[in-house]
RNA sequence: GGGCCCGUGGCCUAGUCUGGAUAGGGCACCGGCCUUCGGAGCCGGGGGUCGCGGGUUCAAAUCCCGCCGGGCCCGCCA
């Protein structure tokens, strides 16, 4: 590990001195050195008010002590030492740092931050893997972003690194988009639109038809009367919504004592569908009608539904064939969606290969074996349950993955009552696979927060199963949602921002700004390309992931507002003035530091030098925002210096060679700290 | 009802794990700066009960307890 920054090594010589002087003083404590928070107190300051109250000395004279234990020993880049108040302030000696750090950075140049050293293990990392059936959309692309930032930081830190796209085409929602599907393809109706965005379209509608069924049903368990009033499945009309309002109302009691529902929360979905039904109809009536026209002839759709998901599961035909063309072409245009955004995957997973090679059924088989599953009579069927609580229980393991004792962890239902698996139980199978037949040393799951206790459970899952340390280098790399001001996006109503779109009106609105300028058509486009990326990009990377994000179109056009294009425009500036330079000699032993020791320019080197440290803290804290705002800071320092500092016309050749050395440098790391990010660093903008 | 996460000037955000000096940035606002390397910029200014209340400590945004507000989860969905 030889990424450590410069002055991470000082300090931990310097730690090291002084933890043997605590030790001499018989003194239990330690003591960690920080970075003050102001120049004047020098770049490295050791806090001596803990030590000092363990023995009852007086903090400032025990400062001035250490301080002069420290004068006594020889360190190589320390210049002096001083005291004030309890802390014992250590400064740099700029030059000799400086010197060390710009040469560097220069002598490896793209390869800066990264590890020279390239380590076997191997880490995947899984993100995306939305389902096949809808388009990107703003809050995929989150996860999309943050998955492949991690991938890339990851790879610069020297890991192998695989990036896989879980394809879940086995679930409930995309059979019944792929049933759709085919009902129009053999009406012979094709799609105007891009094949995800016609997919999403299909599947709400769908969605929308059995949830009417799935409604009705329950309403005529209490009142098979009603039946006669319907006229078709698949459509709650305006009459049976009145009527069926009325029966929830007037006969609530005989309807929760039934259905074992709440009456309001009937009625809340009762109403939803209604609108659902309506906003669909309305905006895409042509593929509504003969969706509705055709599944009409199908006795019921929930239980053809199940009749699919079935014969899917078994690899059977015709529905193999329908899902797998309709998920390819899904797939392919998702393909399409990243790759505009620069991202791509090593392997797209498909669910169903692992579930027809018999890998799923082996894995049920060994939880079963483990004796915590439980059998449970349903629907003419059996579910069976894994017992998660019990095990952990019976391992007593709930401290050591941090759950309260007395939280009761939810059993995990691992097959439906007709045998068919659901999500989690093939994702035990495939989490296994990461592990065992990919040989990953350690797997990032990019999942959603509100997939939580799912992925508790399949954490648990693998233990039951013995892997215990597979499942301790099982990550979840959990965000947070998008949420949108104004709209809220929804996959039932097919109501989303796409991504495509969202970089669309990006792209737009930065040819707009450009407009002015005398770039031909060809730079402004690809100007327009890189810099609407980055200003997507660095806006979504820059929160926190535990944070939900409120994405405002308006405002992530506004690219004032966006510190991305900031970034990059300091990049182009320092572009700008290398390339007015003209061939000097920036080598590093052309370079003579003492030019280079102002404020300004140790601000900047002090940052520079840090950047491998932040790498490291993005990957052990899951944060890729703690890079962004580094890029941004960085950016805001050399703003700051540009102003103050001339380069190109400073005072003699040697002073302008140093200073070019250092703008060069703050350039690299700009460059390859962007590049991490996905983000390219323009050479004009 | 239970569990997890978030709460820092008008808005966004760092710092919280591992407690230390004047809570760091950005946007917006007000006032300056285009004869100087790219003004998508720079300089200056106002604006903060770090959600609230206790506790621990020489020292709390940070640790502990209790509340409040927001999000998510607790389906034979994913």
């Amino acid at each position: 590990m030889n990424a450590l920054s410069l002055i991470r090594q000082i300090i931990s010589s310097l730690e090291d001195r002084i933890a043997r002087w605590i030790k001499e003083k018989g003194i239990e404590k330690k003591i960690d050195l920080q970075r003050p928070p102001l120049m004047k107190y020098g770049d490295i300051a050791c806090p001596v008010f803990k030590i000092a109250k363990s023995i009852g000395a007086n903090p400032v004279y025990l400062a001035e002590e250490l301080a002069e234990y420290l004068r006594k020993e020889k360190f190589d880049f320390v210049e002096k030492i001083e005291v004030y108040g309890g802390y014992v302030n250590i400064f740099l000696d700029r030059e000799k740092v400086t010197a060390k750090v710009l040469s560097e950075v220069l002598t490896k140049d793209q390869l800066y931050g990264c590890m020279e050293q390239k380590l076997d293990e191997l880490i995947i990392v899984e993100h995306t893997s939305t389902n096949p059936n809808a388009p990107i959309h703003i809050g995929n692309l989150r996860n999309s972003l943050l998955g492949d930032a991690f991938a890339n930081i990851l790879s610069a830190l020297g890991y192998r690194v695989r990036r896989h796209f879980y394809v879940n085409d086995m679930g409930r929602q995309v059979i019944m988009t792929a049933i759709g599907y085919f009902l129009l393809k053999e009406r012979n109706v094709k799609s105007a639109l891009k094949h995800d965005l016609w997919t999403g379209i299909i599947y709400a509608i769908m969605n929308n038809f059995i949830s009417a069924e799935e409604f009705k049903e329950k309403i005529w368990k209490i009142r098979p009367d009603l039946k006669e009033l319907s006229q078709t499945k698949y459509q709650i009309s305006d009459d049976e919504e009145k009527v069926f309002n009325e029966v929830l109302e007037r006969e609530h009691k005989r309807v929760e004592d039934i259905l074992g529902e709440d009456v309001e929360s009937l009625k809340r979905t009762l109403k939803d569908i209604v609108e659902v039904s309506r906003d669909l109809k309305k905006r895409f009536p042509e593929i509504f009608n003969i969706l509705l026209e055709e599944a009409s002839k199908i006795e019921s759709l929930s239980k053809y539904l199940e009749e699919q998901i079935r014969a899917y599961e078994r690899g059977e035909n015709p529905i193999k064939m329908v899902v797998r063309d309709m998920c390819s072409n899904v797939i392919k245009e998702v393909k399409k969606t990243l790759s505009r955004y620069g991202i791509y995957f090593d392997s797209f997973d498909w669910e169903s290969d692992l579930a027809w090679s018999g890998f799923v059924e082996e894995i049920l088989k060994k939880l079963e074996e483990s004796g915590f599953v439980i059998s449970k009579k349903s629907n003419g069927g059996e579910v069976k349950i894994l017992d998660i609580e019990g095990y952990l229980r019976s391992r007593n393991l709930k401290s050591k993955l941090g759950i309260k004792e007395e939280f009761e962890v939810p059993p995990l239902v691992l097959t439906r009552s007709d045998g068919t698996t659901l999500y989690t139980t093939r994702d035990i199978a495939y989490t296994v696979w990461k592990f065992d037949k990919m040989g990953a040393k350690k797997v990032y799951n990019v999942i959603a927060t509100e997939q939580n206790l799912p992925q508790l459970q399949l954490n648990v899952a693998l233990r039951i199963l013995g892997y215990d340390e597979w499942a301790d280098n099982l990550i979840h790399f959990k965000y947070e949602l998008v949420h949108l001001t104004g709209m809220k996006m929804s996959g039932r109503r097919a109501r989303y921002i796409t991504a495509d779109e969202v970089l669309d009106t990006t792209i737009n609105e930065v040819l707009k700004i450009l407009e002015k300028s005398n770039y031909s058509e060809e730079e402004k486009r690809k100007i327009a390309q890189k810099v609407a990326i980055g200003a997507i990009k660095f806006a979504l990377l820059n929160v926190s992931p535990l944070k939900v994000v409120t994405f405002d179109i308006k405002k992530a056009l506004d690219l004032k507002e966006n510190t991305g294009p900031f970034v990059q425009y300091n990049y182009a500036r320092i572009c700008s003035i290398l390339r007015k330079a003209g061939t000097y000699r920036l080598d590093p032993s052309a370079v003579q530091a003492k030019w280079i020791t102002g404020d300004l320019e140790w601000d900047l080197i002090r940052r520079i030098d840090e950047f491998p440290e932040v790498l490291k803290k993005v990957v052990q804290n899951l944060k890729p925002e703690l890079l962004t705002n580094y890029l941004n800071e960085l950016a805001v320092a050399f703003s700051k210096f540009y102003e103050k500092v001339p380069v190109l016309r400073a005072e003699n050749d040697d002073q302008k060679v140093a200073r070019l050395a250092l703008v060069k440098a703050v350039g690299i790391v700009l460059r390859n700290g962007l590049k991490l990010l996905g983000i390219e660093a323009p050479e004009k903008m």
